[in-house]
RNA sequence: AGAGUCAGCUGGGCAAUUGCUGUAGAUAGCUCUUCGUUUAUCGCAUAGCGUUAGAUGAGGAAAUUUAUAGAGGAAAGUCCGGGCUCCAUAGAGCAGAGUGCCAGGUAACGCCUGGGGGGUGAGAACCCACGGCUAGUGCAGCAGAAAAUAAACCGCCAGAUUACUUUCGAGUAUCAGGUAAGGGUGAAAUGGUGCGGUAAGAGCGCACCGCGCGACUGGUAACAGUUCGUGGCAAUGUAAACCCCACUCCGGAGCAAGGCCAAAUAGGGAUCUAAUGAUGCGGCUCGUAUCGGAUCCGGGUAGGCCGCUAGAAAUCUGUGGCGACGCAGAUUGAAGAUGAAUAAUUGUCCUCGACAGAACCCGGCUUAUAGGCUGACUCUUCUU
RNA sequence: AGGCGCGUAACUCAGUUGGUUAGAGUGCUACCAUGACAUGGUAGAAGUCGACAGUUCGAAUCUGUCCGUGCCUA
């Protein structure tokens, strides 16, 4: 049975962290909403942090609720993207998507790295 | 029944599954770690100190699990007022900033309550930066004759050793005057109506109204008055113009304040040390400065911890007060995150859910806000 | 979170303290000059001065409240 708990274990906590994964990169998915970097590490789980700017969500219950919903997305498919850090961005407007709609693109997203990693690995 | 005014409350509910943060407890001693006791081992300068490993006791972190709590009326804007913290600081004044009818409330306020005055509305009610331009200084474009010690453009008026005309009444022009009743300009033109008065007029005089000043009465006061006296009126607007008056603040920053612990790297200070070393100053010795190693010390970055939520607290009761609010008693423990929790999905119900997310904490103000509920009051219509 | 500042023509800025006329440069349009283009010359248009209230006879300017935008503090 997999994990679906989502501890600080599994979350970017540091500054240095989130610089590591801005300046090499080796993964990439996005659309036009969102912006997924990632880049493999030495653990055996994957960690998650969160970019969701003032600048393209002005409002702050627009931005919690991406947060949320990102996050219990990535709680949910974890055990698919094992090893990598991952950093979320977030463009203008992903909060005038629906929640469906919006966890269908994150959902793509996950797969389309999930399947960059395969091949990398291979 | 309809229309409306004011005040207060609420801000989707229920169920299942999966999650997050805090607090309290439990678990196994499988992981990491701190301190102590003890055994073995190895090293050395050997009554001792240190290394490594094991056993054991206490604590912490992390993990698992149980219970429990978990955004707002505005958490927002940052417009005011405080608490708290640090730095600065003899005291007083000037300067500066703010407030501005009166009285009270408050930790304090630019807030609130009650009262006064003015305005809006049929009313319940609502709105008002509401001291002083009779302390001084300034400003008032254009238009208009004149714009602040008033003023004569048109008009009106009697006069003249004047000129012309003449129907001999006077008229026109000119001169030097009087006049603020009428005209037009302007946002604004120096009380209103009537009577008298006059050459024409004029607060020039009078009556009433309005206004100023003083007294009296009521009121703590602002202020009020079918009161009395007095002044012919002198007093345009502007203080969100300078300013005057009264009161308040009066050093500055803000939890990213501030305090504690503290790696790596670089650098600082103290002590010891050896080659009796190297380099610079110097012709050489002496001297002096720098350079090596070890130990200790303080500052301090990353990072971590505290600050952090029990407070001008909430609720209820009693009591004083018209009220804001005060006083007394009882009860309650109610978010505290830090890449930042308080949720997601599914089902279901209804009236189909607005504005919107704590970040040191309070008191206000302002702005945003779907719907629902309660109470008090006003007006209109109908019925009894 | 806390603390500062700025909004004026399409763009970059004066004017705001001290109230009564909105101005400069670049760009744009038309014409002149040239065989043509650039440069140059002449003329013109373009602004509810971020929004809404208030004070005043009168507000870009004074006062208040909102809106937008930028910067600083780890």
């Amino acid at each position: 049975m997999a994990d679906y708990g989502f501890p600080k274990t599994t979350r970017l906590l540091s500054a240095e962290d989130y610089k590591a994964v801005f300046s090499n990169s080796q993964f990439k998915a996005s659309c036009r909403h969102i912006l997924v970097l990632a880049i493999s590490n030495d653990c055996q789980h994957s960690r998650l942090g969160l970019v969701i700017a003032k600048k393209h969500i002005s409002k702050a219950v627009q931005r919690n609720k991406v947060k949320r919903i990102i996050r219990d997305s990535f709680r949910l498919h974890q055990d698919t993207l094992a090893g990598l850090d991952l950093v979320v961005l977030a463009r203008k407007d992903a909060d005038k998507l629906g929640n469906p709609q919006l966890r269908d693109k994150i959902q793509k997203l996950w797969k389309e790295l999930a399947d960059k990693l395969a091949r990398a690995n291979n």
